[in-house]
DNA sequence: AGAGTACTGATGGTCTGACCATCAAACAAT
DNA sequence: ATTGTTTGATGGTCAGACCATCAGTACTCT
């Protein structure tokens, strides 16, 4: 005997599946316009409550986006600035501040490779921007942090792969986190973002040449000291 | 004039925030009950709909889970099996598919590095019954892929880094989707599948002497081998 | 005493109908 | 041509109701 296992799907995930079809099919594209919530309602025969579930969970995700008076949208770009829930569910992980940590490395590795073949001159341009701002913002804990942010940010778009980029930005939203404070920390100091601001000048060196495996070796000299840092500071 | 960009934010946006919070300072962890629906319902002044959206969209990211009767939990794992929402997202992006291959690509070398390293014997014997599976199951499509995705899987698995695995699942859901015709006439042929897997063979022996270098060198090979199909099957 | 049964209360799941705020478009007034 | 006004559709929120499910509890029967 062989029996099936009983799934009661919930009405609302019903929903989501037969939109996740449409989106498979390539009925539904970005930017397009859904049904009302009332016209769903008569379509498939439920409430508008289970509805409103649906497009709650598919906007959590960042897939639609309801605009009051107007209607709901599938999101034309998921690189724009919404809440990632990647970092949320990452937080309940134990361990995970050194798995962050790992997998940074080598995802920041590779990205600076790819950053190093494909950066267009108006990306080197803002690194360069950056780098400037690293090295006049010291003493500004904000600015500091920032200027660091964005350069690697700008790294991981320049690699030209937009979903390693969502990746570095899940794991840096993350480790924001788990390793808030100990980033305030070190920023703080003035002989750490000094150093931070060279080692950020040899990595823009080799990516402004175009030469991905320096950019690699500078790339790990970096996160080298950085995590040096970081478990220096976590076993006090 | 500076003005303030207004946000009006949902209610249950702000629910989720609130609780959002709470696991951010510690309060809820890993297997907590959340309050039911009627308690929060008093508790923050909304009404039970509201709070059901917001439940909605946490139970979608995997972050809670509803028991009819019983109540609302945090999950108290994320690499269960649970929908990906990230693979839907990834799906609306053009180009996609060479980003996923390009992804894979880079994390897959990486995790049988650090696979080389840290494998358990008991993921070893595991790896080596998927590669038995697959020299047996030549003709039988669907063993032939469960057996080749079950190896890959198991050696990312292996790496120890859990948001690395997680990360990798997110990217095979995605291209399943991308290349699900492809990857079907890739093992259709007997010769690609028997080359499959003496070249999963080759990995496996490096994985087994806990060589990373050559490990990682074996999957480069098995990589560019399975792209040129790819690429040779989508180009016709 | 032990095992099974029935009841009860709490919980999530769903639906209905209502009211509000917002927006776009058509229209009216200047 | 510009500025207000109206109108209808839409999403956002709410209250109240009913159901199915589950965990205890009290009960019954042996």
């Amino acid at each position: 005997m062989e029996f099936k296992q009983i799934k009661n799907n919930k009405v609302y995930e019903q929903i989501i599946e037969q939109i996740r079809e449409l989106i498979y099919e390539g009925e539904l594209k970005k930017g397009d316009k859904l049904p009302s919530e009332r016209q769903l309602k008569k379509d498939l025969g439920v409430s508008r409550a289970s509805i409103r579930e649906a497009f709650s969970a598919l906007e959590m995700i960042g897939l639609i986006e309801s605009r009051p008076g107007e209607g709901t949208f599938i999101r034309d770009s998921f690189d724009e600035d919404f809440f990632n829930p990647l970092s949320l569910i990452l937080l309940l992980n134990d361990n995970v501040a050194e798995e962050l940590l790992e997998l940074r490395r080598v995802l920041e590795i590779d990205c600076v490779k790819l950053a190093a073949e494909r950066a267009t001159a108006a990306e080197i341009e803002e690194m360069q921007s950056y780098i400037n701002d690293l090295l006049s913002s010291s003493g500004y804990e904000e600015e500091s942090i920032k200027a660091d942010k964005m350069f690697h940010y700008t790294i991981a778009r320049a690699s030209g792969n937009k979903v390693l980029l969502f990746f570095m930005r899940s794991i840096s939203e993350a480790m924001d986190f788990h390793i808030k404070n100990t980033r305030t920390k070190l920023v703080s100091k003035e002989e750490t973002m000094s150093k931070f601001a060279r080692q950020h000048e040899q990595i823009f060196k080799s990516l402004k040449n175009h030469d991905p495996e320096k950019a690699a070796a500078e790339m790990r000299n970096h996160l080298d000291y950085v995590e040096k840092l970081i478990n220096k500071e976590i076993e006090g």
